[in-house]
DNA sequence: TTCCGACAGTGGGGTCGCAAT
DNA sequence: ATTGCGACCCCACTATCGGAA
């Protein structure tokens, strides 16, 4: 272990700051079911964040290596945790007992000390931790994913907890509305910057069927369609069903590159155009930007990961046309 | 030979700051 | 004062390339 026992500043400069990261599951083949070989985890819905604590001193690092302490005024006391260690976790904010990701989105510029603290005071951001890359100057990566494990629960710091059942964590994490869950292999190596298949994700999406009202091109190829503009019909009024509005749901380019898509859509689309918008509520400018609006006639499946509070999909991906569907069938859930 | 990992470029929701309008 | 744009955070998907298996 070279270096390993200098415990002067330099030590940090011992690991590679850059957090490892998970290769997506195949959603129809599932995360690898041996509790004895791997550990489950959640997948939480917040910040990736390296923390090192070092003389009494927080520092937190972002997934690109920006320094973003300042955001998070209230994880210094985690100063007193170790005289020397690098966590590796992820920084969330609890509502309800469930990350809001939403909620993060107030610190991301945040370098004004002042404003965080009273943000840190209204929605306190929290820190789960899950691997240890150093600690007394040591570096620990080399070292096996059971070995980190251990070193880990030894430290007075929230651990995200571990679970043997991939199927009775699944089931938990859907049903608490988690966002999934995080395979470890328990013999790996902590591989920085690296996208190993060592540590497998998977997140737990909904299929939505949703209108096509509008479409927009990609940027540099205008034959081609980059986004489609989508919708859901809502009811207003509950006396009256048959009142029914189409409320803009978001943008929608995930998965629209492939050939068959783009020619199927093509065609079905062409005829149908409008002049003005079908959406009964207003589509921002910035979403409308070079649209063609098109008679909400086509229905599509949307896998997504939620609505946000603007009613909109997150992370909304692609993923066919339903020919049987009308569009009068679509509705949230 | 095939397959995998790394990379870059497309698309998404959201927020903020700055420069052009 | 308003608007557009890029930089950040979180992503999925596609195409390409080079090296490992």
């Amino acid at each position: 272990m070279p270096g390993a026992r200098d415990f002067g500043r330099s030590c940090a400069l011992m690991v590679d700051m850059r957090p490892m990261l998970a290769t997506p599951a195949d959603p129809d083949r599932g995360l690898p079911k041996d509790g004895a070989r791997w550990a489950y985890e959640v997948k939480w819905d917040g910040w990736r964040v390296l923390t090192e604590i070092h003389d009494g001193a927080v520092r937190l690092w972002s997934r690109s290596e920006r320094e973003i302490t300042p955001a998070f005024p209230e994880l210094e006391s985690l100063a007193s945790v170790h005289p020397d260690v690098l966590l590796d976790g992820e920084i969330v904010i609890l509502a309800d007992g469930v990350p809001n990701f939403t909620a993060l989105a107030d610190r991301i510029h945040l370098t004004d000390r002042r404003r965080a603290s009273a943000l840190a005071a209204k929605a306190p951001a929290t820190l789960i931790a899950f691997d240890v890359l150093r600690m007394s100057g040591v570096d620990l990566t080399g070292r096996p994913w059971r070995e980190r494990r251990a070193a880990l629960e030894e430290l007075p710091v929230q651990a995200s907890p571990i679970y043997e059942d991939v199927d009775v964590l699944l089931a938990a994490t859907q049903e608490q509305g988690l966002e999934g869950v995080v395979a470890k292999r328990r013999s790996s190596v902590y591989r920085p910057g690296a996208r190993s298949s060592d540590w497998r994700k998977l997140a737990h999406r909904r299929v939505q069927s949703v209108v096509i009202g509008g479409w927009r091109p990609e940027v540099n190829d205008r034959n081609q369609i980059g986004a489609l503009l989508i919708g859901v019909w809502s009811s207003p009024d509950p006396d009256h069903p048959g009142s029914r509005q189409l409320r803009f749901a978001g943008r929608m380019g995930s998965g629209l590159a492939a050939a068959g898509p783009q020619a199927d859509l093509r065609r079905l689309l062409t005829p149908l155009k409008l002049d003005a918008s079908p959406f009964d509520d207003a589509v921002p400018r910035l979403d409308s930007k070079g649209a063609t609006w098109v008679e909400p006639r086509i229905v599509v499946d949307v896998r997504h990961l939620g609505r946000t509070e603007n009613g909109r999909l997150r992370q909304p991906v692609f993923r066919g046309i339903r020919a049987d569907l009308e569009p009068e069938d679509v509705r949230y859930e």
